[in-house]
RNA sequence: GGCUCCGUAGCUCAAUUGGAUAGAGCAUCCGCCUUCUAAGCGGACGGUUACAGGUUCGAUUCCUGUCGGAGUCGCCA
């Protein structure tokens, strides 16, 4: 379910900037990666080669080196020269910076830098000073419409709703943090066949209800004559007896359409219907910390539907067949068929794809994105390679200005799609109820959270529960079929959510002790192994972010993150913060857990986590 | 059958334009709490990256084929 809209054309976004695809580049460049990249280049076109060989990575052998470049021996292939030989050449115009303690040539022709002590302690102090953590700012700020979600009326959610729920925050927060102008749309599933289902159904069952009275012209009843919970053991109900029995779904069906056209009890009904399901679906997304900026449903597109038809005749671009009305997208290079979009179909009702069209007719004429990405299931591939082909010959997007960031599906520990152990669907409510009731379980028997109040207690528990599965969630590739395994979940124990909340806490508390003993941050002096190790990676934060906008896969923030965290509890073990020999090093490792804290709070935010203060 | 995605340690997953010794967590085993929270830290064990070829100085990564799995292929969404 994806939505619809558009009226007339507005020309300033027809023809102004958003027909521009904007390369992504990003402004503010600091880390090493970066720098030491720059420097590598500008020796590589010094010896006559292009800069881009000078590109500079973290080193994969930590033991040996920071960084590397692997530049040389790329270049002397393509140049037939010994990649040694090129290699010595390049360090020999990146000696005397003082800020590389070492460079070494390695093997076949690798570049290994090391870094001086006191440039990891200048960029942990500026880091320090960045409000922003080190964390990129793209070049050219994009107004973003990311459409995620999906949730129906009379449907709950389920696990498979996580992924793109989660997925989608996500990169909305990141891509919003990151300059963008960004807009979530839950893009709510209010409109077609399953109305007409539902309506019949409460006509059966209650039918003496005003709504289905059509010579009745009072007020309808302000409260919902049905409940969440009919509405859910009534839609299977139909659906099933739809698919069995002809006559029912005919009804359905009609009335499907006399909602369409505005039956005013019909429109009523349906009301009560997508209040008491949305009421419900908004809970389940305010404990996962899930916000959409627009609830845009495809009822909402249905006025568009029409003149977009109009418009896409007009155009030529529709074509009658097999008593269809269709748009042929199919290209000469084309591996695979590509069948026509349907947008009406042969008895002239719009389609799925007719609603997400006209959607991306009314996102531009109402919003003017420079790019809308749809975080959807890739089983839905097809459905928007067709959609997107249709809008780019309608004129209502141009090419690249429409992306399926696709996701895999959730699959049980038996590896088949996930279901419960009585084999049915398990709500994500329940399932969030059930990880909070682990997390307050965990808590208890660990004798933390004493000194908290129910509320506090109650918050924590809830915190950690939604960072265990959150967590669980982003840490795999948006395209893995996943296994959803809760209990190995909230076991809470390796590389969780909890384990990262766990790390905040104990920054957290150190902090505070820092405050009742009087020890203030002060100038960062690294010198220990554990103090580097954590300083690189905090320098690390740039590029995890620019990686994870630029292939919008949160799992790279994630992994980030993640090794903050344990690269922080070795640094933890290693390094006694307030109980260090000199007040300099106390005030320095201060400074840098205070540094670490933030930094991991922002990567949790943008995850959609909030760590807690004490667990 | 066509097409798409996938196949990495016993299990669940990573791997930055093709780079050095393929990394984590869990499980198993061995250490570490009279210093800031042990939901922790250190170490060990664990691999023919499904298989067979090809390109390359170098392949988990690119190409071809085989096997295995998932998905999808116009009037559902």
């Amino acid at each position: 379910m994806r939505t619809l809209l558009g009226f007339t054309s507005v020309l300033n976004c027809i023809y102004g900037h958003a027909m521009t695809t904007f390369s992504e580049t990003f402004a503010n460049t600091a880390d090493f990666k970066t720098v030491l990249t720059d420097k590598t280049g500008e020796a590589f076109v010094r010896e006559g080669f292009d800069a881009t060989w000078g590109k500079v990575n973290v080193s994969d052998r930590p033991d040996l080196a920071d960084f590397q470049c692997n530049g040389a021996l790329a270049v002397a292939k393509q140049a037939k020269a010994n990649p040694r030989e090129v290699a010595t050449k390049i360090t020999a115009h990146l000696t005397g910076d003082t800020a590389i303690k070492s460079l070494e040539i390695a093997g076949p022709g690798f570049l290994n830098f090391v870094l001086s002590d006191s440039a990891l302690s200048d960029r942990a102090n500026a880091l320090s000073a960045d409000e922003r953590l080190g964390a990129p700012v793209v070049e050219t700020k994009r107004k973003v419409i990311i459409d995620y979600g999906g949730p129906n009326v009379a449907k709950p959610m389920h696990v498979g709703h996580l992924r793109t729920a989660v997925i989608g925050e996500s990169l909305k927060r990141i891509m919003r943090f990151m300059g963008d102008e960004v807009i979530g749309d839950a893009h709510f599933g209010d409109w077609g066949y399953q109305m007409g289902l539902l309506i019949t159904a409460v006509s059966d069952e209650q039918p003496d209800l005003p709504y289905f009275d059509e010579t009745f012209d009072g007020e309808y009843p302000v409260h919902s004559p049905v409940l969440l919970s009919d509405l859910e053991r009534l839609y299977p109900f139909a659906s099933n007896k739809g698919k069995e029995n002809a006559e029912y779904r005919d009804r359905a069906r009609k009335a499907t359409r006399e909602l369409q056209d505005g039956r005013k009890g019909y429109r009523a009904l349906w009301q009560h219907f997508v209040d008491v399901s949305k009421t419900s679906l908004k809970e389940d997304y305010r404990i996962l910390g899930v916000e959409f900026d627009l609830w845009n449903g495809e009822s909402d597109a249905d006025p568009f539907v029409a003149p977009m038809i109009e418009e896409l005749k007009a155009k030529g671009l529709l074509e009658t067949d097999q008593g269809a009305e269709i748009i042929r997208v199919a290209r000469e290079d084309d591996k695979a068929e590509i069948p026509p979009l349907l947008v009406v179909s042969s008895e002239g009702s719009a389609m799925y794809g007719t609603t997400d069209l006209a959607t991306i007719k009314q996102r531009r004429e109402e919003e003017c994105p420079d790019l809308i990405l749809y975080a959807v299931d890739q089983r839905q591939s097809n459905h928007f390679t067709q959609v997107f082909r249709a809008a780019y010959l309608a004129g209502y997007a141009s090419e690249g200005q429409l992306e399926h960031i696709a996701n895999g599906t959730v699959n049980g520990t038996d590896g088949k799609p996930f279901k419960t152990r009585e084999g049915g669907v398990l709500k994500l409510g329940d399932l969030l109820a059930q990880a909070n009731s682990a997390a307050s379980v965990r808590l208890h028997e660990a004798g933390l959270g004493k000194g908290l109040s129910d509320e506090d207690f109650n918050k924590t528990t809830w915190q950690i529960a939604v960072s265990a599965i959150k967590f669980a969630e982003l840490s795999n590739h948006r395209l893995t079929n996943y296994v959803f395994d809760l209990d190995r979940f909230m076991v809470f124990e390796g590389k969780t959510g909890p384990y990262l909340m766990y790390q905040a806490v104990r920054m957290k508390s150190i902090l505070r002790k820092a405050v009742e003993q009087g020890v203030s941050a002060g100038e960062i002096i690294v010198t220990e192994a554990a103090e580097r190790e954590l300083v690189l990676l905090l320098d690390g934060f740039e590029a995890a972010l620019k990686e994870t906008y630029l292939k919008r896969a949160p799992n790279i923030l994630a992994d980030h993150v993640y090794r903050l965290a344990q690269t922080f509890s070795k640094f933890y073990a290693a390094c006694p913060v307030l109980i260090a020999d000199t007040d300099a090093q106390k005030s320095s490792r201060l400074a840098l857990v205070k540094l670490t804290l933030a930094q991991l709070e922002k990567g949790l935010d943008l995850m959609g986590l909030t760590a807690p203060e004490v667990m």
